[in-house]
DNA sequence: GACCAGGCACATC
DNA sequence: GATGTGCATGGT
């Protein structure tokens, strides 16, 4: 069935080519600014960042932090994510040195302790992992919520972890398959699953069920 | 003008 | 433990 999904979505879009992004450092900070954002807004302030040169870690970490929140204004909650941007590079530059060196950690540990890095939640840090760091992680945004719960593929009241679960037992464990994955369910949601959504046109509409789940919340 | 965006932390009950 | 709210710009 999530197999079934994954060839219906991968006809209708084709590889995604995701994560957008020149370097591990690009990558991580755009996980940071597309936090309930679109990737457009969060486009312009990578380029702001560009544009001033500020690309490095080392640079990140020393950054004015007003200078920083100016720099990325375009991504929205400028000031709340410039220090959620500082945070974790200073992290990752006091406990590894380089983004390299943090790559090098074990998956679940290094997973756990990103999440102790204020800012960084479960879909952040395992955006990070899958897409940065190329672990074999799989990332559950609010996209993949709403399809798996309104497909009646889990109940309505699972978590981030059961439904990490769900799709990590359900799909064969591989990298590149977990990146097109959630890129393509990603680009399937935002065509046709939004909070009220549209299913006409949507490459998963013959996998709904006859009487489907009526509550359209989440 | 209303709604939405590739979340997360924190306050309050 | 569950639920609500702040954070903010920009596109449709």
């Amino acid at each position: 069935m999530l197999d079934e999904a994954f060839q219906r979505m991968f006809a209708s879009f084709g590889p995604q080519h995701w994560w957008p992004g020149e370097s591990q450092l690009e990558i991580i900070v755009g996980t940071v600014l597309t936090q309930s954002t679109n990737w457009r807004n969060v486009e312009r302030a990578i380029d702001n960042l560009r544009a001033a040169d500020v690309l490095q870690l080392r640079k990140l970490c020393h950054l004015d932090l007003e200078k920083l929140a100016e720099l990325i204004r375009p991504a929205g909650f400028f000031r709340l994510k410039a220090k959620r941007l500082q945070n974790l590079v200073r992290f990752i530059d006091d406990r590894f040195g380089s983004i390299q060196r943090m790559f090098q950690s074990d998956l679940a540990e290094l997973r756990g302790t990103l999440l102790e890095v204020n800012g960084i939640g479960p879909e952040t840090a395992d955006s990070i992992l899958l897409y940065a760091g190329e672990y074999t992680t799989f990332v559950i945004d609010a996209y993949t919520a709403r399809i798996a719960k309104r497909h009646g593929w889990i109940e309505p009241e699972a978590d981030y972890q059961a439904l990490k679960t769900f799709f990590e037992s359900g799909l064969s464990p591989d990298m590149q398959l977990f990146n097109e994955y959630h890129a393509l369910i990603v680009m399937t949601g935002k065509q046709y699953c939004k909070p009220t959504p549209q299913c006409e046109g949507c490459p998963l509409q013959s996998m709904l069920q006859e009487s489907g789940p009526v509550d359209w919340r989440t």
